[in-house]
DNA sequence: CACAAGATACGATTAAGTTCGTATCTTGTT
DNA sequence: AACAAGATACGAACTTAATCGTATCTTGTG
């Protein structure tokens, strides 16, 4: 039986996969390959392996109807954004969310992001 | 030579050795130990051996005039938080600062957290 | 139907991180 | 001076990640 992934945190590798197919969508290894390779020298085996091993974890699924299996990203960018942050807010901010957030604002932002972000808050207070 | 540090990333285990030296600032080993043993069963050897594996990384700093060392924290709690959330803004966020930040947001806040945020937010349009 | 292209599966290697047992060293006290 | 307490140093074991070579399997096409 495949284990609960919502508490498996992606590895560094894996995390590059995954914004691979949350950009192009569900790929073969092929593609995923050779969407990796614009940026990184990676072998093909390697992509491969890694995408097995993310979906022993369910960090992935899996089409296996056609000989080159599609995959797919099992979580949304946006479920594992929030993953990540909580698991770093818990590490290093001391569980506290606007530590993080004045770090992150005071870190760098040019204005169209604070106007963003007031955006938010503002929608928040409703 | 110790290498610099600002490009190093702190394991797991380091950053909860580093949460602990910026909460009591420099300590031996043993009251290291001692506060992180609240928390967790760790040997106190596992300790020593973080400790003297993070002054090879210059992710700390000791003193051995004393016949027990005393550790302190190579950078500050606000430098390795800025880097750690950089790290992620460019692993996670496809380097978008704001991103991050509404995603943390509307992840769970508290009145108070909010409340923060603005007070900065304002602090910043000056 | 055989074969070549191209796909997956498997296993080995290397590196890093974590843990801790044991050895060794230092020093205050008798 | 010797000892005991308590400190550091060392090294082994185990785990996880990452990488890739090689073996094996599948299938369209001549």
């Amino acid at each position: 039986m495949a284990r609960d992934n919502s508490a498996v945190k992606p590895t560094e590798a894996e995390l590059t996969l995954l914004n691979v197919l949350w950009q192009i969508g569900p790929a073969t290894v092929r593609q995923i390959h050779e969407t990796v390779s614009t940026t990184q020298k990676t072998g093909y085996t390697t992509v491969l392996k890694i995408l097995q091993i993310m979906h022993e974890k369910s960090l992935v699924i899996r089409d296996e109807s056609n000989r080159a299996h599609v995959y797919a990203a099992a979580n949304s960018e946006m479920h594992t954004q929030s993953s990540l942050i909580k698991d770093l807010i818990s590490k290093a901010f001391g569980g506290s969310t606007s530590k993080l957030v004045m770090r992150a604002i005071d870190e760098s932002t040019s204005a169209q992001d604070i106007d963003d972000i007031r955006q938010l808050l503002n929608s928040l207070e409703k």
